[in-house]
DNA sequence: GAAAAGTATCTCAGTAGTAAGAAAGCTGTA
DNA sequence: TACAGCTTTCTTACTACTGAGATACTTTTC
C-alpha cells in the first residue's frame, strides 16, 4: 500500500509533538531536579497546593499515573517530610494526601520559578502562537484519548 | 511574585502539550504491543528500516535514548531475532545493527498499519490544521532544546 | 440483612529505561 | 612513534515507574 500525503503528514506531527515534549519536559525536569524533586514528585506537590488536600485516586487521575505510581510517589514524599495521609473520615478504605508545613513552604517558594523556566522554554513561540497551538493541542489530545479507547478495544 | 498572562499560557500550554502527546504516544505504544513490541524497538525498526543499517551511537541519537539504552533495545532486538549486530570495516570499536530477514519482513508489514493509526489518532485535525501545527512544535521543540542547555548549564 | 459487585489503596514482581564508568580503539600532535 | 585525549560500545547498579493481584471497605440488589 503507498503511503499517502495524510499519513506522511501525520507521521511528521507524531514525530515533532514527541520531539517537543520531550525538549519542554526536559525542561521541567532539570528545574524540578535542582530541587531534589522528580517531575512526578513535584506534579503531586502541584496538584496538592492548588487544589489542596486531594483523596489518593483523585490525585492519580489528575496527574496519570498507575495506582501503583501514586502509593509509590506519595510514599517517597512522605519520606521527604513534605505530604501527609490523612484518613477520610466518611470512607475508611480512602485516604487524602495532604502538603506539610515544609511542602507546603517550599511549593510555594518553587512554583513561580517554575513557572519562569517554562515560560523561557516555551518562548520559541509568541503569545498568539501559544494561544494558537493550545487550541490546536487541546483539540488533538481530545480526539486522540477518545479514539485510543475504542482502537485499543478493536485491536484486543 | 504575581503569576503574569504569560505564565499562565505557558502552562497551559505545557500541560496540553504533554497531555496531547500522552494521548497520542498511548496509540502508538497500543499498535506495537499488538505486535509484541515497546515503542523503543519498534523505533529502532524503523529507523534501520528506513536509513539502512546504522551505527549504534547513530541511531541513540536518532531515537533519543541513552547509550545504554541503545545496547539494552538492540540486545533484545537481536535475542527476537529481528536485528542483527555487524562489526564497522573501517572502527573496530564500532558495530552496525542491521535488520535480519525476519526483522525486515516484519516492520514492512507493521509499518503501513502504524501510519494507519496515527492518521486516525490525529484526525481531531484538519490536514490544514495539521500544518500549523507542525511549524509551532517545530519551533517550540528548537527554541526548547537550545535554550534547554543554556538553563541546564546555569542550573549546575 | 446477606450476598454480590464495585471501589480505594497497597504490595510485589517485573520493565524500560538512565547514569556513571570501564574497556577498547582511534586520531592528532610533537 | 608515542601518547594524550577523544569516541564508541558495553556493563552494572539504580530509578521511576506499570500492572496484576490482594485486602479492606462500601454500595447495590435481592
Amino acid at each position: 500500500m503507498a503511503r499517502t500525503a495524510r499519513e506522511d503528514l501525520a507521521l511528521k506531527l507524531a514525530v515533532v509533538l514527541g520531539k517537543a515534549q520531550a525538549a519542554v519536559q526536559a525542561h521541567a525536569a532539570a528545574h524540578a531536579a535542582s530541587h531534589g524533586l522528580t517531575l512526578g514528585e513535584f506534579a503531586v506537590l502541584e496538584a496538592l497546593y492548588h487544589k489542596g488536600d486531594l483523596l489518593l485516586g483523585e490525585l492519580q487521575r489528575k496527574i496519570l499515573v498507575s495506582t501503583g505510581g501514586i502509593t509509590y510517589l506519595v510514599d517517597r514524599l512522605e519520606g521527604k517530610g513534605l505530604v501527609r495521609r490523612l484518613d477520610c473520615p466518611t470512607d475508611r478504605r480512602a485516604r487524602y494526601a495532604s502538603l506539610t508545613r515544609e511542602g507546603s513552604a517550599l511549593i510555594e517558594r518553587i512554583f513561580p520559578e517554575h513557572a519562569e523556566w517554562l515560560e523561557r522554554a516555551l518562548a520559541g513561540l509568541t503569545l498568539a502562537e501559544q494561544r494558537t497551538a493550545i487550541g490546536l493541542l487541546r483539540a488533538l489530545g481530545q480526539h486522540a484519548e477518545a479514539g485510543g479507547r475504542e482502537a485499543a478495544a478493536e485491536a484486543s
